[in-house]
DNA sequence: CTACAATCTCAAGTGCACTTTAGATCAAGC
DNA sequence: GCTTGATCTAAAGTGCACTTGAGATTGTAG
């Protein structure tokens, strides 16, 4: 089975068939999220195995992980080949906890704001929001805080 | 009734009740979130009440809210006045409807993240987390996206 | 009165995820 | 062959929310 044309894609239509900016996808390739082969003139090739990658990338990056966070997830995928569906699988299931764990936070938020709608106090020392699970004064000395670990 | 000692803050007394960094209420002030009157020698004074006003400002943060997102909440209110407890529960109230649409979206990308595990496709044509309600090809030419309003 | 800490202003730097610009090279249609 | 559009590299710029640095001034404890 030798390639056909329609398997090997120009940076240009690369990004229009995944709606990625040229400029967007030289920067991924720049982190390593995507590899391209060169031609004689030394213009960039992609697979066409690499809209999938890319699209993968902006579903991972609507999500809220950042370049880095999808740059380990394809890092544990055997030698950098090009993922397979259970591949896909395996790496949508992280992103379902990841997704989890943002829901939960913000539930959580909600429900200590939901508690804190009216009570007026807005301080530092007692505000729910801030000390969530009374820890204030707990651990050791000057103010911290329960925001989203950043 | 005079004003106390404790009743006129320095600004790093206001950063160290805050846990905010000088720097960024320094930068605060210069966005319109803050007011401070100067010393005779031009060092910032503030005012009690600049407490809950910073606290309210990281609290809407890590909500997701942005500084100018803040800067118009604060706007809405009458002339500038320091806000009343009545004031705060207005903003949480609004606020909490930014949380509950936050939610709703990351909920919805998780089912559609739940029918997409295993089904392999992801490809943009008809990968569900890109065309939510099956809108592809309706809205003119080129791609587009179902991503959280960015 | 004198150190020394805190504060001041203004400019520049940081990190993320890109975009933009500039100037050069390549590929394709006529 | 030539023109036009796509692509190339490298560097700089963007926006947000700050931080850092430099150099000057102020405030306060002893």
């Amino acid at each position: 089975m030798t390639l056909k044309h329609s398997d090997i894609l120009t940076i240009g239509e690369l990004a229009a068939r995944t709606g990625v900016a040229v400029s967007a996808l030289r920067y991924y390739e720049e982190c390593g999220l995507v590899r391209s082969i060169r031609s004689a003139g030394r213009h960039r090739r992609f697979l066409r195995s690499d809209i999938r990658r890319v699209s993968f990338i902006k579903i991972a990056q609507s999500l809220g992980l950042t370049i880095e966070d999808v740059a380990r997830a394809f890092a544990s995928l055997p030698e950098g080949r090009t993922p397979t569906a259970s591949d896909w699988r395996q790496i949508s299931h992280e992103i379902r906890s990841v997704l989890d764990r943002k829901i939960a936070q913000l539930e959580q938020m909600r429900e200590t704001l939901d508690g804190c709608i009216g009570c007026g106090c807005l301080s530092l020392k007692r505000c729910a929001l801030y000390n969530p699970g009374d820890q204030a004064g707990k651990t050791g000395s000057g103010p911290r805080f329960a925001l989203p670990d950043a």
